[in-house]
DNA sequence: TATATACCTGG
DNA sequence: CAGGTATAT
């Protein structure tokens, strides 16, 4: 029997959340490489770690649906207090038979008041990660009416929306991203949060793992540790920036960059070693609430020659800071403060493994 | 300001 | 060559 839960088997364990396959599609925005750690662990179902706790999604037309593991071991932390498991609470009330009703009762209660804390916390935790504040559909109105080639591309490819990712997590990730593919960097991550991260539980024979902390990284092994792990030269990168943030930039000044403006965000970034325009764009978008930051790869450079015309670097053969800057403000104009998140759209629908979504339908032809 | 080149590793 | 960055010219 599979430990990883499968809603048609156990639906007394899933919690839901209205939320249409237009606001949301999880292959998409879980698979178009903004994040490395989510994996498909069953049909439609998508297992991984966000907010130091374990989570399989899944969804249906009108309702996502999640699933939360509360392992041995790692219960989870309710304003820093641990989490009372009923395991653990069934365990300390097998004292005397006459007391035994009354303590029920009121731990059935305890219980109750703590789930249900727990609970909101989760969902909250949930509606932050995907921004479901964030009304996609809407977006892409305006994106496709400001934009044909917009209207038919986000025809097929709805539901794609940028998630909010910790900081840290999102920074060290991108760093291993830099001339590399994407199945490539999965497994680094991976091995990356497998050696360095906290373990969280497990699950049919995989092991779950935080995300490293900076801490943890700036640690003068590391370096070696990750290119014994085949980082290559992204592990000194690694090790460098986690180090400069420790002994001088300080763990919040990460998180703070939340409330600093743009492009002053994206300079303080660019001063970390493995951190270029693209990484940092990537940073900012995807984890520092930078709706206007467009990452520009070779990629979607292709795409705005390909699909827009635009002139920007035309007949150069490298991608220069000056270049960069000018597609993205390219497409700032077109799709104005959220341009970010309408690039990630038109990245995901040229993204191969999503080509065969493009193909018409019998019943259409 | 703008190219060229090296850098690790694996598909 | 791949979803770049740092360095030297």
């Amino acid at each position: 029997m599979s430990q990883h839960a499968l809603h048609s088997v156990g639906k007394n364990t899933w919690r839901s959340l209205p939320c249409s396959l237009s606001e949301l599609r999880l292959d998409l925005t879980l698979g178009c490489g903004q994040t490395f750690r989510w994996r498909e662990t069953g049909e439609g179902h998508w297992t991984g770690v966000m907010g130091g706790r374990v989570w399989t999604l899944t969804q249906n037309e009108d309702t996502l649906w999640y699933h939360v593991y509360h392992c041995h071991g790692n219960p989870g932390l309710i304003n820093g207090r641990k989490r009372k498991t009923a395991a653990g609470l069934k365990g300390s009330g097998k004292k005397s038979k006459e007391t035994i009703a009354v303590k029920e009762e009121e731990k059935a209660e305890m219980l109750d008041t703590v789930s249900s804390e727990e609970d909101k916390k989760e969902e909250e935790l949930l509606r932050d990660y995907f921004q479901l504040h964030v009304k996609l559909e809407n977006l892409y109105e305006e994106w496709s009416s400001a934009d044909q080639h917009f209207n038919h591309t986000g025809n097929i490819f709805r539901g794609v929306r940028m998630l909010r990712q910790d900081p840290v997590e999102c920074l060290f990730s991108f760093i291993c991203s830099s001339n590399n593919h994407i199945s490539r960097i999965q497994g680094m991550v991976e091995r990356l949060c497998n050696t360095l991260g906290t373990p969280l539980c497990k699950l049919d024979n995989t092991h779950y793992h935080d995300f490293p902390s900076i801490q943890t990284l700036a640690d003068s092994s590391v370096e070696a540790r990750l290119r014994d792990m085949g980082f290559g030269y992204r592990a000194r990168f690694l090790w460098r920036s986690a180090h400069l943030i420790m002994s001088t930039l300080g763990p919040d000044w990460l998180y703070e960059l939340r409330s600093t403006p743009y492009l002053q965000a994206r300079d303080a970034l660019r001063t970390l070693p493995g951190v270029g325009l693209k990484v940092a764009d990537c940073v900012c978008l995807m984890s520092l609430d930078k709706s206007e930051a467009v990452p520009v790869d070779t990629h979607v450079w292709q795409i705005a020659k390909r699909d827009y015309s635009c002139a920007a670097g035309i007949g150069k053969k490298t991608l220069t800071d000056k270049v960069y800057q000018e597609i993205g403000d390219f497409f700032r104009k077109i799709w104005g403060s959220y341009a970010g998140w309408a690039q990630s759209v038109l990245f995901c629908a040229d993204l191969k493994k999503f080509q065969k979504l493009k193909e018409v339908p019998d019943s259409k032809r």
